[in-house]
DNA sequence: ATGAAAGCGCTAACAG
DNA sequence: CTGTTAGCGCTTTCAT
């Protein structure tokens, strides 16, 4: 049925007969490369369109070598980090002619692993990879060793030799712990979405390598330790809450956080969906925000303005993280080799009122008026 | 540099060469079709790994005529409704083996056409397409003539003949007004996103050619006048309230309708990004919801229950809208030719606390403690 | 400015 | 079971 329809279509030597010229001809009136005369080219353009010819960009491709598509391979398209970050992507790739195609990994390396194998038989003309946590990674390297350009999102793999665009984790997460400290809060639980604890042994303090050069989780649990060991506050292991990524997780943790006989006063979600977790489960254990515990999260997502009270949050620059990490990607595809290089864009604390001092209530008009 | 490290990447001959076999034999071997001893395909598959070949899949959809690529063309990935429909395609799709590539139009009628011309190209299997509001559709007509599998999602567009999934959007906003009827609410305002007013006239009621048959904005508001003709309620043109698609817009469109000299007691938002604005300017001019005024909106966000007051929602099943479209879409692709057919999925009505009865204030710990 | 012919890497008959 | 031979639709020398 469909094959008979799509199998009539105009190939170029279809239109060269119309046109009585050369395929060759045909080719470069419709290709607009090499040189025509403008009355053949005419002809060739006016028997293409009563032909209803359609390049077939399958056959280009193979000769030129370039599909002008680039694979992104990203851990959860629902999560906003994620969708404004592709769109960031998809938005510039547009603009310079390219495609995108999108893989979701759910943070599964071999789901990752298999993104890459079929993005590679596609043979798409770079990458934008968000790594997933954990797992081996030789595939990675191996793609970059195939000499397929690509370009890492939000996370940095040591040793891989290739661009990365994210956030400046460990600042921005100081940053967000000292504003918390500067309330008089003390007791400050991290909610952090890895898999496993990470707990920030002394041996790994200021330690330059990992500076700048981890992932985004150890990162940001440095830049928490960094504040707290600056204010001489103390490291507690149970305050350091690593539960799953997604929302459910975030909240069961909170429930853990907040039955220890000695509960955090305030809390700093490491992304919008885990803080949504944390706020969904102080609801429900009766503690008022920021009465009972300041929360502080990573991402301005939109509703963060519009939940009460409204949240105080890490604004990431993500639409342009996700634009550069696609401009520099489509540089290195279409000029030449510079040197590898981290690019670190700042976050933007932004307080609303989910911060406060802690056990002080904040008038009830205060909060809805807020903008 | 990329082009030559690349450039020696090995080919079918060469595996055939290396493991002392004719192309035809290894590419049976590689491709997994035809039949091959057991020892010499463990022969090529030796050899494969050793010169690290990979199969060039534009060469092999080049003779099969199949890309196992799906185009998707939709209006905003940053719009909760797409990008949960996104996940429900994208996971059906890998789940059959293909790839999906990803198109942004902004509800422009002309990107659209951009973005269906380099699909084609592209020569994608199949097309999910949420049609942009208004404007030329001659574009999706001819790729439909053109004998390209495709399906509608969201949006209906009437002659078409292709499969379309979407909400039952008439019966769903006909339900939400009647929730706000039985509260008591008789002064109840749309905010539609559409760019023109949707002023369901007289004659339009009850025709039947319109029911389920149109795009979303007008399938919604004619379910609204269902229900308020139903209960003898006057239509309101001021009432009717067409703002622009962006969170802004919903705003500016909210602060006009609550400066009416009657302003109304109930709004109901036709998504959640437009929610999100409505509930934005109702803080910002100092209304109480539901106290001030009741708040529905359409579409579950991740956030509708943590707002305050947890919003009441018109929930779509959007996970399932999307991978029924592409379920419809692989089948049609695969197997054969059904008849087009609309499937409308039941939205669910979510009752939470931003509905109550005009003028009624609602204990604040009742809310509070709501889940 | 145009044409003839040689492939890109792979699959698909068709022989053997 | 294996090899030979044509191409898929296009670009690209190399002539003319």
């Amino acid at each position: 049925m469909r094959r008979s329809a799509r199998e009539g279509v105009a190939t170029i030597p279809d239109v060269a007969r119309h046109a009585g010229v050369s395929t060759a001809t045909a080719a470069r009136a419709l290709g607009g490369y090499g040189s025509v005369s403008p009355k053949t080219h005419q002809r060739v353009l006016v028997a293409a369109a009563t032909l209803g010819y359609r390049p077939n960009g399958l056959a280009r491709s193979m000769i030129t070598g370039t599909t002008h598509t680039l694979g992104v391979v990203l851990a959860d398209i629902e999560n906003p980090f994620f969708y404004r970050a592709l769109r960031g992507i998809t938005d510039t790739a547009r603009s310079r002619g390219y495609g995108v195609v999108l893989t979701n990994t759910d943070e599964d390396a071999s789901l990752e692993r298999e993104a890459l194998t079929t993005l590679l038989e596609r043979r798409v003309d770079g990458l934008i990879v968000c790594p997933a946590e954990g797992g081996d990674r030789r595939h990675l390297s191996d793609t970059v060793d195939s000499g397929l350009p690509m370009v890492l999102l939000d996370r940095h793999v040591p040793g891989l030799g290739v661009d990365m665009v994210g956030l400046d984790n460990r600042r921005a997460a100081a940053d967000a712990t000292r504003c918390l400290i500067q309330h008089g809060h003390t007791r400050i639980a991290i909610v952090t979405g890895g898999r496993e604890p990470v707990l920030p042994t002394p041996t790994q303090r200021n330690v330059p390598g990992i500076q700048g050069s981890s992932v985004t989780t150890p990162a940001r649990a440095a830049g928490y330790r960094d504040a707290m060991v600056e204010a001489g506050l103390e490291l507690r292991p149970e305050y350091l809450s690593a539960s799953g990524f997604h929302r459910d997780d975030a909240a069961a943790a909170t429930e853990v956080l907040m039955n220890l006989s000695e509960p955090p006063t305030a809390v700093l979600a490491f992304d919008s969906i885990l803080t949504l977790g944390v706020l969904l489960a102080l609801r429900r254990l009766g503690r008022r925000c920021p009465d009972d515990v300041s929360v502080l999260g990573f991402d301005d997502a939109e509703w963060a303005e519009v939940v009460s009270p409204p949240l105080s949050v890490v604004r990431q620059p993500v639409y342009e993280i996700g634009s550069k990490a696609c401009t520099l990607l489509l540089d290195r595809i279409e000029g030449g080799g510079r040197r590898p290089s981290q690019h670190r864009l700042k976050g933007q604390l932004i307080e609303r009122d989910s911060t406060a001092a802690p056990g002080t209530a904040v008038h009830e008009d205060a909060a809805l008026l807020a903008t």
